[in-house]
DNA sequence: ACCTGAACACCGTTCAAGT
DNA sequence: ACCTGAACACCGTTCAAGT
């Protein structure tokens, strides 16, 4: 139940429907494609040629750039109403007793959602910060839902929204990387949820010697050959 | 398996160097090759275009394709002595009197090898089964690495190998897929680890092990912690 | 035995021509 | 206004010809 919020947003008010009206044939077409792309998608993952999508719309390869001048693009219209439905269900999670519990369910269904076409969790980062109804719908969602467990102490403070997509893009993606092995991703979820519980238990001063360079060392690479 | 020498495990013992002897000028181009390839995976990282380290390396784009049939086998090849170097260092921590945290630092050093080049970790699982003297060499310290730390009762017991390969893979290309914040590859390094350390502790049985630490609020410690 | 690069195949994207 | 598909560009891979 969400009550009385009256955040000045401004931004990304438009319906699913079109912004603009579209002629009759062009609206058919459109939703032709979009049924396509999830068949193919679905069939042979979100790296499917394009051409394929076109002829089993039955439009023109044209139409479909028309329609949707990117891969992405038609990605994030094809993972739209998806989009909705994971932002109804971690609203719905929000209500929960136990923020912790309801946010390890929501990185559960997150990862279910970005599993949906094989190599779709590859340009989850992208398709989530794409601004859509949807995509905006979700994020609210969850980064109010994840806010409720950190205070409530269940969810560890040091991490953000950013981190969450990272880490949901990461389980899905490592899980497709091999065989699939059906308890790998409920496995790797439940660790992960467990690292994400606060407090994080200090068993001396581990970790803390993490060596932290994001780029270095190559020239030391480099060097190796003489 | 068909062994058709005589040494029954003896598939693995061969030499960074030619299995067989190369012609004086193939040995050369192999070597540019490598070092090209380095270099190109470096700066436009995985999958950069073959042509473009061929001509990096002076050779013909046929003596590319000749040395290595597939793009898999160069990136295999040039991660070779990487790959060499990681199983030392995992070596060496086995010998940890703390195979926990030495597991922990195997896994940030892990990571950090499937990060030298953009996209590598795209590949790792293949890389990392592809059967090469250091792909081995690194297999098996690592799951001696992680058998001690099980065995401590220091890391849970319901993870194997793959399952470390999918988390490291799963980090780095998360940590990739968003604008490169450098904290964050070590943040969800640590998370992981604590997600991964045995026993999964219960809400309530967590504490026990938190034992003479004074100042009760953690929450409150952990909110602000960077 | 090895190297070379033109040739082939494939796929994403554009755009002039059509309705 | 929208659709079409031939044409273009790009890239991975092969192979006949050269040394």
């Amino acid at each position: 139940m969400s009550s009385a919020r009256s955040t000045p947003k401004a931004v990304s008010v438009h319906s699913n429907e079109a912004p603009r009206p579209l002629r009759a044939d062009a609206r058919r077409n459109r939703e032709r494609l979009l049924a396509a792309a999830d068949e193919v998608f679905t069939e042979r993952g979100a790296e499917a040629a394009m051409e394929d999508i076109a002829r089993r719309a039955g439009v023109g390869i044209g139409t479909l750039y028309r329609h949707f001048p990117t891969r992405e693009a038609l990605l994030v219209a094809t993972v739209e109403e998806q989009l909705h439905a994971l932002a109804r269900k971690t609203q719905s999670l929000a209500a929960s007793p136990s923020p912790g519990d309801a946010f390890a369910e929501f990185l559960g269904a997150f990862v279910e959602h970005a599993s949906t076409y094989r190599g779709l969790a590859t340009s989850l980062g992208v398709v989530f910060q794409s601004g859509t109804p949807g995509c905006t719908a979700a994020s609210e969602a969850a980064t109010r839902l994840l806010s409720l467990a950190q205070a409530a102490g269940e969810i560890r403070g040091d991490i953000d929204l950013d981190d969450v997509v990272c880490l949901v893009t990461g389980i899905t993606l490592a899980a497709q990387q091999t065989p699939p092995e059906p308890g790998r991703v409920q496995r790797l979820v439940r660790a992960f949820i467990e690292g994400l519980r606060a407090p994080a238990p200090s068993k001396g001063a581990r970790a803390a010697q993490d060596d932290a360079r994001p780029g270095g060392s190559r020239a030391a690479r480099a060097s190796r050959a003489s």
